[in-house]
DNA sequence: GATAAAATTGACTGATTGGTCAAATAAAAG
DNA sequence: CTTTTATTTGACCAATCAGTCAATTTTATC
């Protein structure tokens, strides 16, 4: 082991609480001495181990994205018809509109708030809508593959699809719209899917 | 006329200037002096004319929504197909897409902004989209009504699924997605309205 | 021209921002 | 026990934040 005084802390740990922190507020609104508090750690312990503000939200950001894509990524690649898959989607995004109350999505959130103003956030967030997207398009390829959908569907319209409507019902969940839109959105799904 | 100095300036053209301004950075990366010089006024005619930052942001925010709303009425208020009328407003929003690159929807970023965290904001918001769903309902029933599309049809989740694709387009056009995001939601929307 | 009212100007305030520095303390390894 | 590394503490920094104040200028009505 190194010498020295170990961490007193989980590095790991105190990084999804800034994450939970960094989802619930934004990067903005964030305050560090806040962001301390939350963590539980203190200002020069911070400094030593994340550099910065800036740096702990992009390791959160990309901890968030990666947690999620592994969620999403379980669910879809079951071998059903893509509607149940789908349903079961929206089971888990309805728990976690519950669990998160106003929070939505942290990479919608991201992107709503950084856009393509700073090189650093956006280069993370266009690599996991990408990969999000992916995800979709390979399920509903595989799908049509597997007969659960006609070969006449486009799986790269559908996927870009689904990844606008996952960043648009994240929105829409910030404003308090829970179980009826997810509801409306999962009806309208069933035409897509068949 | 009343007594003392006429304003210099046009009270609807500046407020339109700042509603550009936040829509470009929103609400917390504007800062007052940056504002003030966008806008064009000084200081003390600012917060004479307008209160506060707050203020005018939320005078900034109806303006948006109230002519937001006014061209998606018109568009969806045209006695044609659906399919028609939706790939009209489209064509719209591409072509705003490329006037305000990276700006998305001032709706949605605040939405994405404040969420439920601030009910001054949340309160007009909750209102705006609302109205939007509605008229998306009142055009998707007319469309029933008029036999552009079949009884089975249910105006609520279609109306609902669009207010929710909308806002995840507007924050994926933040990401530099645009006329090809368009198309494919656009394809998609084809087995949605026949 | 006197008077009233509003616009303008620029300096200024207190609070908060993210981030730093230095000294004291604690704990592990050699 | 010494050395090395890290934690902790609290003071501190310059920059920026939204917003204020008072003196001055401008333009209207009387």
């Amino acid at each position: 082991m190194t010498r020295g005084k170990p961490l007193s802390f989980n590095r790991d740990e105190v990084l999804e609480k800034a994450m939970d922190l960094f989802w619930a507020k934004g990067y903005s609104k964030t305050g560090m001495t806040e962001l301390l508090d939350h963590m539980g750690i203190q200002r020069q312990s911070f400094y030593n181990t994340f550099g910065s503000k800036e740096e702990v939200f992009l390791e959160a950001v990309r901890l968030y994205s990666q947690a999620t894509y592994a969620d999403i990524a379980a669910i879809l690649s079951q071998d059903k018809h893509p509607i149940e898959n789908i349903r079961e989607l929206f089971d888990m995004w309805e728990q976690l509109a519950e669990t998160k109350q106003g929070c939505g999505c942290l990479m919608a959130n991201s992107i709503a708030e950084f856009g393509l103003s700073q090189e650093s956030v956006s280069e993370i967030l266009k690599e996991q809508v990408d990969q999000l997207y992916d995800l979709f398009y390979r399920a509903f390829s595989q799908a049509i593959e597997n007969g659960y959908l006609p070969a006449s569907k486009d799986p790269k319209a559908l996927a870009m699809s689904y990844v606008t409507m996952a960043q648009g019902m994240a929105l829409l969940s910030k404003m308090g719209f829970g179980r009826g839109m997810l509801d409306d959105v999962l009806k309208i799904s069933k035409d897509l899917l068949t």
